[in-house]
DNA sequence: GTCTATATTGAGATAGAC
DNA sequence: GTCTATCTCAATATAGAC
């Protein structure tokens, strides 16, 4: 039986060896598209990182396309449900700027170290052919809903700075999160520090005047 | 002879057909490798773009890294000159600040609008490989240096916020810039608007506490 | 489940006619 | 200068042994 339809095991059902296997992939498979783009992505040397041939990726996936596929959907996933479990963990009494500013600490976290297939999936989707466009975008939808939603609180409490447009803001934020796996060296500084100074920039970016915190 | 040492020709210089020839193979490039990346980009594509069979190309550049080599060389290089003419029209009483959000705005709209081989440049630079990379560093480098100063210059002046890292700051605002281009869609809004909504932003992220400008 | 060996495809690059 | 036709090589994917 194929292992790409995974029945519930005899005893523990999770570390399977080709459970393990297989996530052993979607790893190297993240690391690999990170650096390389969608196009630049060889399942040779997927398979090399996983210590494995070719022909055992092809026992796990049918496809290159299905394997990216899964990296950057479980990618997006993944980001979604980390900053909204950072949210959830909030206190109710937590202004609008500052879930913002929550949301984007834990949205750079995984970008940078949380989940290798976080970092592949913000990287890659634009460059997907159309046809696994399609399943990522239903998870960068979902995703895209949080953080309208944020903003959409900013404004009506009257916290983001009423000359910004709010879908350009939240776009110019995300684009700055994102693009940091570009240039963040971990040799240069710790995730703790570049996300101080994201907090702090994406606060002082977003306020209404007036709200100064000195 | 080739083309690809060119001598001064008859009349006038800029217009023999070769050079806008191989002007139209760089600017059909640069499109590509915007939409494709440095992996998915080939050459067929290009030369469909620019109204030419393959081997045409091949008279006007050696090799396919050539090419691509020369766009986002030249695309790093006209952001800088786009940026630095904008700030030389400056009067000498402009602000630090203020001077970090014009250039802010002359790099969003080589991105965005001015120039191709600009946003080209910006999206692939990181994905180039090793022998590639080293001759676009230089311009990257030189460019880098503009950004540093004007950094520096703010912090001197006591216009950034002190709780910022400058480096960091900078590399998150140029990160937010370059990437609009993924997302910005001239259907939805002028660059003016988007430009003027990313100014702001900027202002607002980098300033000082206390010089608020309501 | 994972391998070696191989079929197949497609993209970069060149030869040589016009 | 640009073309048609062709070579070459590398990457996806499969067959079949173990």
């Amino acid at each position: 039986m194929s292992p790409r339809s995974p029945e519930a095991p005899g005893t523990a059902g999770q570390d399977r060896k080709s459970t393990r296997t297989r996530k052993r992939i979607l790893e190297s498979a993240a690391a690999v598209l990170r650096r390389r783009g969608y196009d630049g992505t060889r399942i040779t040397e997927i398979a090399e990182l996983a210590e494995l041939r070719l022909p055992a990726v092809y026992y796990y996936f049918a496809t290159r396309e299905e394997l990216i596929s899964e990296v950057v959907v479980s990618g997006v996933r993944a980001t979604h449900e980390h900053v909204a479990a950072a949210l959830e963990a909030l206190d109710g009494s937590v202004g609008a700027l500052d879930r913002i500013c929550v949301a984007a600490t834990a949205h750079l976290e995984m970008v940078l170290v949380g989940h290798a297939r976080a970092a592949a999936a913000m990287r890659t989707v634009s460059q997907l052919p159309d046809e696994l466009r399609a399943p990522s975008r239903v998870e960068e939808a979902r995703y895209g809903v949080l953080w309208r939603g944020l903003f959409d609180d900013a404004v009506a409490r009257g916290e983001l700075d009423p000359q910004l447009d709010p879908r350009g803001a939240r776009m110019l934020v995300l684009g700055a999160l994102n693009w940091a796996s570009d240039w963040w060296d971990p040799e240069k500084g710790t995730v703790e520090e570049i996300a101080a100074t994201a907090r702090r920039l994406v606060h002082n970016a977003l306020r209404a005047p007036g709200t100064d915190h000195g």
